[in-house]
DNA sequence: TTGAAAGCGCTAACAG
DNA sequence: CTGTTAGCGCTTTCAA
């Protein structure tokens, strides 16, 4: 087993000092062009890589940041790590990617160790709990950037879409289309996108003057089972013209239950869903979405905890940052 | 801004040295129960946090691990990543994810990354060049867990499922139902996975004294684009009587082909492919597939991994382990 | 243009 | 049971 170079071993090796091999490094214009190639020439032919870990304890800087989300398993959340990825890696850090599941204790668990890593900024979809231990995290400088929700009371970066008016919109439009009673599978009440959403299906009822009906609503947790109940007490409850549904695995389970009692769209029910997964498309007819910009979520959230980590001082004390994206409403077959 | 709490502050908070405050992180047994408890108080009052990069420098780990794979965008590939984070947690590890894109060159950039962040073991499914960094990696006693794929030369752990076993089942049923000409849309043939799911279909062919015709098969690039291109060249140049697809991507370029020409399954055409993406359930009537245990391949990959990392040096000397799984065929409506 | 030396925050002998 | 001290591999003054 070979042992890793370092620094002091180039150094014996290249006969200088180990202060000019750093130089070499990170400053090679401090040094003579003659001593620099000499450097180099057993930089190379040694294979050196620098110990991040040695650097990173003395420059207080981690070339990491964390990325921690609700499932690995929704294209949502996927498109999203993949901007956040492509920006960070174009700055030579690395990511760590945490899978909450929704669950305040697993994210505070990841928290702590992101923080323990030393990481040099976090990029979370907040389950909303942990407020403490986000206020720490920012308390010491770390940068914190919320993606998809917020968290009340937390005043940081955040890059979210405008899921009230997003959802009043895609409601109106089934309104309009003529549809009477739309049955809505919600997300869960203790999430501000579920209640955002929630608050649209509202206002385009009032802005269409049509009465809300309790009845009509089911509140999910934002996962297949729930969407898959939530369809079959909707049906089985009353007659419902449109089944609009707050996110994709909720869709999907509620799919699931339209196709075993050969329920058909648009014949027999109009539907709409949050999300543009791929297989929206794939199925037949083709499911008319509202569709988020996830790629853009990414990007734009990485970009502003760059700004921070990187700030100059000037930045650091600048007021948070509240972006807000909007979604397309994009009309297929299903409604 | 707070400052961070590092162990000689705590030390002169508690009035003890800052060894005892290491022993209360590392060995509290080692410690008095009043020192112990007294250390513990301010420990907890302030909130502190091991400076892990600190820690990692001193102690040669880092506790993080590497996973390098394909796509973000690929179920496959999220639920292996599941299956390693689920156990790298259980273990306070962190997993740095990497998107390789397939592309060499990243791949070859995040090992050097992964490299110098010192991870303390890489899992990858690996696009099959770099192998001199490989085995560089290798050598310095870093261990290296291929997934999916392997690279020939490299003599290490793997994870893999018996694709080409598998894939002579998957025609071999197709030609025993009855499907005669069956159009192949095949990984790429610089891949292990691509050719060896193809000379499944070889074997299958072989098997039943069918003679083989190249017109029948089509190399992909694992991609989207590429199946709806095979789709639409295969079906375009001659009768088809069934389409078997290497991978989900490719499915569901196929797919939507067929939905635009509104061929229908199994009708007009059956349709057999590999993993079993939820959507494959989803679409009507549902697809047949080859699953592949995706969750625990990632498991196991990540058991194996720690197994090196925690190993007795008895261990770290045992030949590489290479895993085989295997594959579920599951009919469904559309064969 | 270069080298010597201090120190980032921690662990692990070693001594007491 | 506890403290002193060396040192992990690097960057960064400071002095030459």
């Amino acid at each position: 087993m070979k042992s890793r170079m370092n620094i002091t071993e180039i150094a014996k090796q290249a006969g200088v000092s180990i202060a000019t091999v750093s130089r070499v490094l990170n400053n090679p214009s401090l040094v003579k062009e003659s001593t620099r190639q000499r450097v180099l020439d057993v930089l190379q032919s040694t294979n050196f890589k620098i110990n991040a870990i040695a650097k990173n304890l003395r420059t207080k800087k981690s070339y990491s940041i964390g990325l921690i989300y609700t499932s690995v398993l929704m294209l949502f959340y996927n498109m999203i790590s993949k901007g956040v990825e492509d920006i960070a890696i174009g700055k030579s850090y690395n990511v760590f990617f945490c899978n909450s599941g929704d669950d305040p204790i697993k994210e505070s668990d990841y928290l702590s160790l992101l923080y323990e890593k030393r990481v040099d900024g976090i990029i979370v979809s907040p389950t909303g709990n942990n407020r403490e231990l986000f206020e720490n995290i920012i308390s010491y400088g770390i940068p914190v950037c919320f993606i998809d929700r917020i968290v009340k009371g937390i005043n940081t970066d955040s890059v979210v879409v405008n899921n009230r008016e997003s959802s009043c919109n895609a409601v109106s439009y089934l309104i309009e289309k003529g549809y009477g009673r739309i049955g809505f599978i919600s997300g869960p009440k203790w999430t501000w996108t579920g209640i955002e959403r929630f608050k649209g299906y509202l206002d385009a009822h009032a802005a269409h003057n049509i009465e809300f009906l309790e009845e009509l609503v089911r509140f999910g947790d934002f996962q297949y089972d729930s969407g898959y109940e939530g369809a079959k007490e909707l049906i089985k409850e009353g007659d419902i013209d449109a089944l609009y549904i707050a996110n994709e695995p909720m869709a999907a389970g509620a799919l699931e239950y339209l196709n075993e009692k050969k329920i058909r769209f648009p014949e027999d029910i109009g539907f709409l869903m949050w999300d543009n997964p791929y297989w929206s498309t794939l199925v037949k007819p083709q499911i008319s979405v509202v569709s988020q910009p996830m790629y853009t979520i990414g990007t734009t959230a990485s970009e502003l905890l760059f700004k921070r980590i990187t700030a100059a001082e000037a930045y650091m004390d600048k007021e948070p940052l509240k972006i807000t994206l909007n979604t397309e409403l994009v009309i297929r077959g299903s409604t």
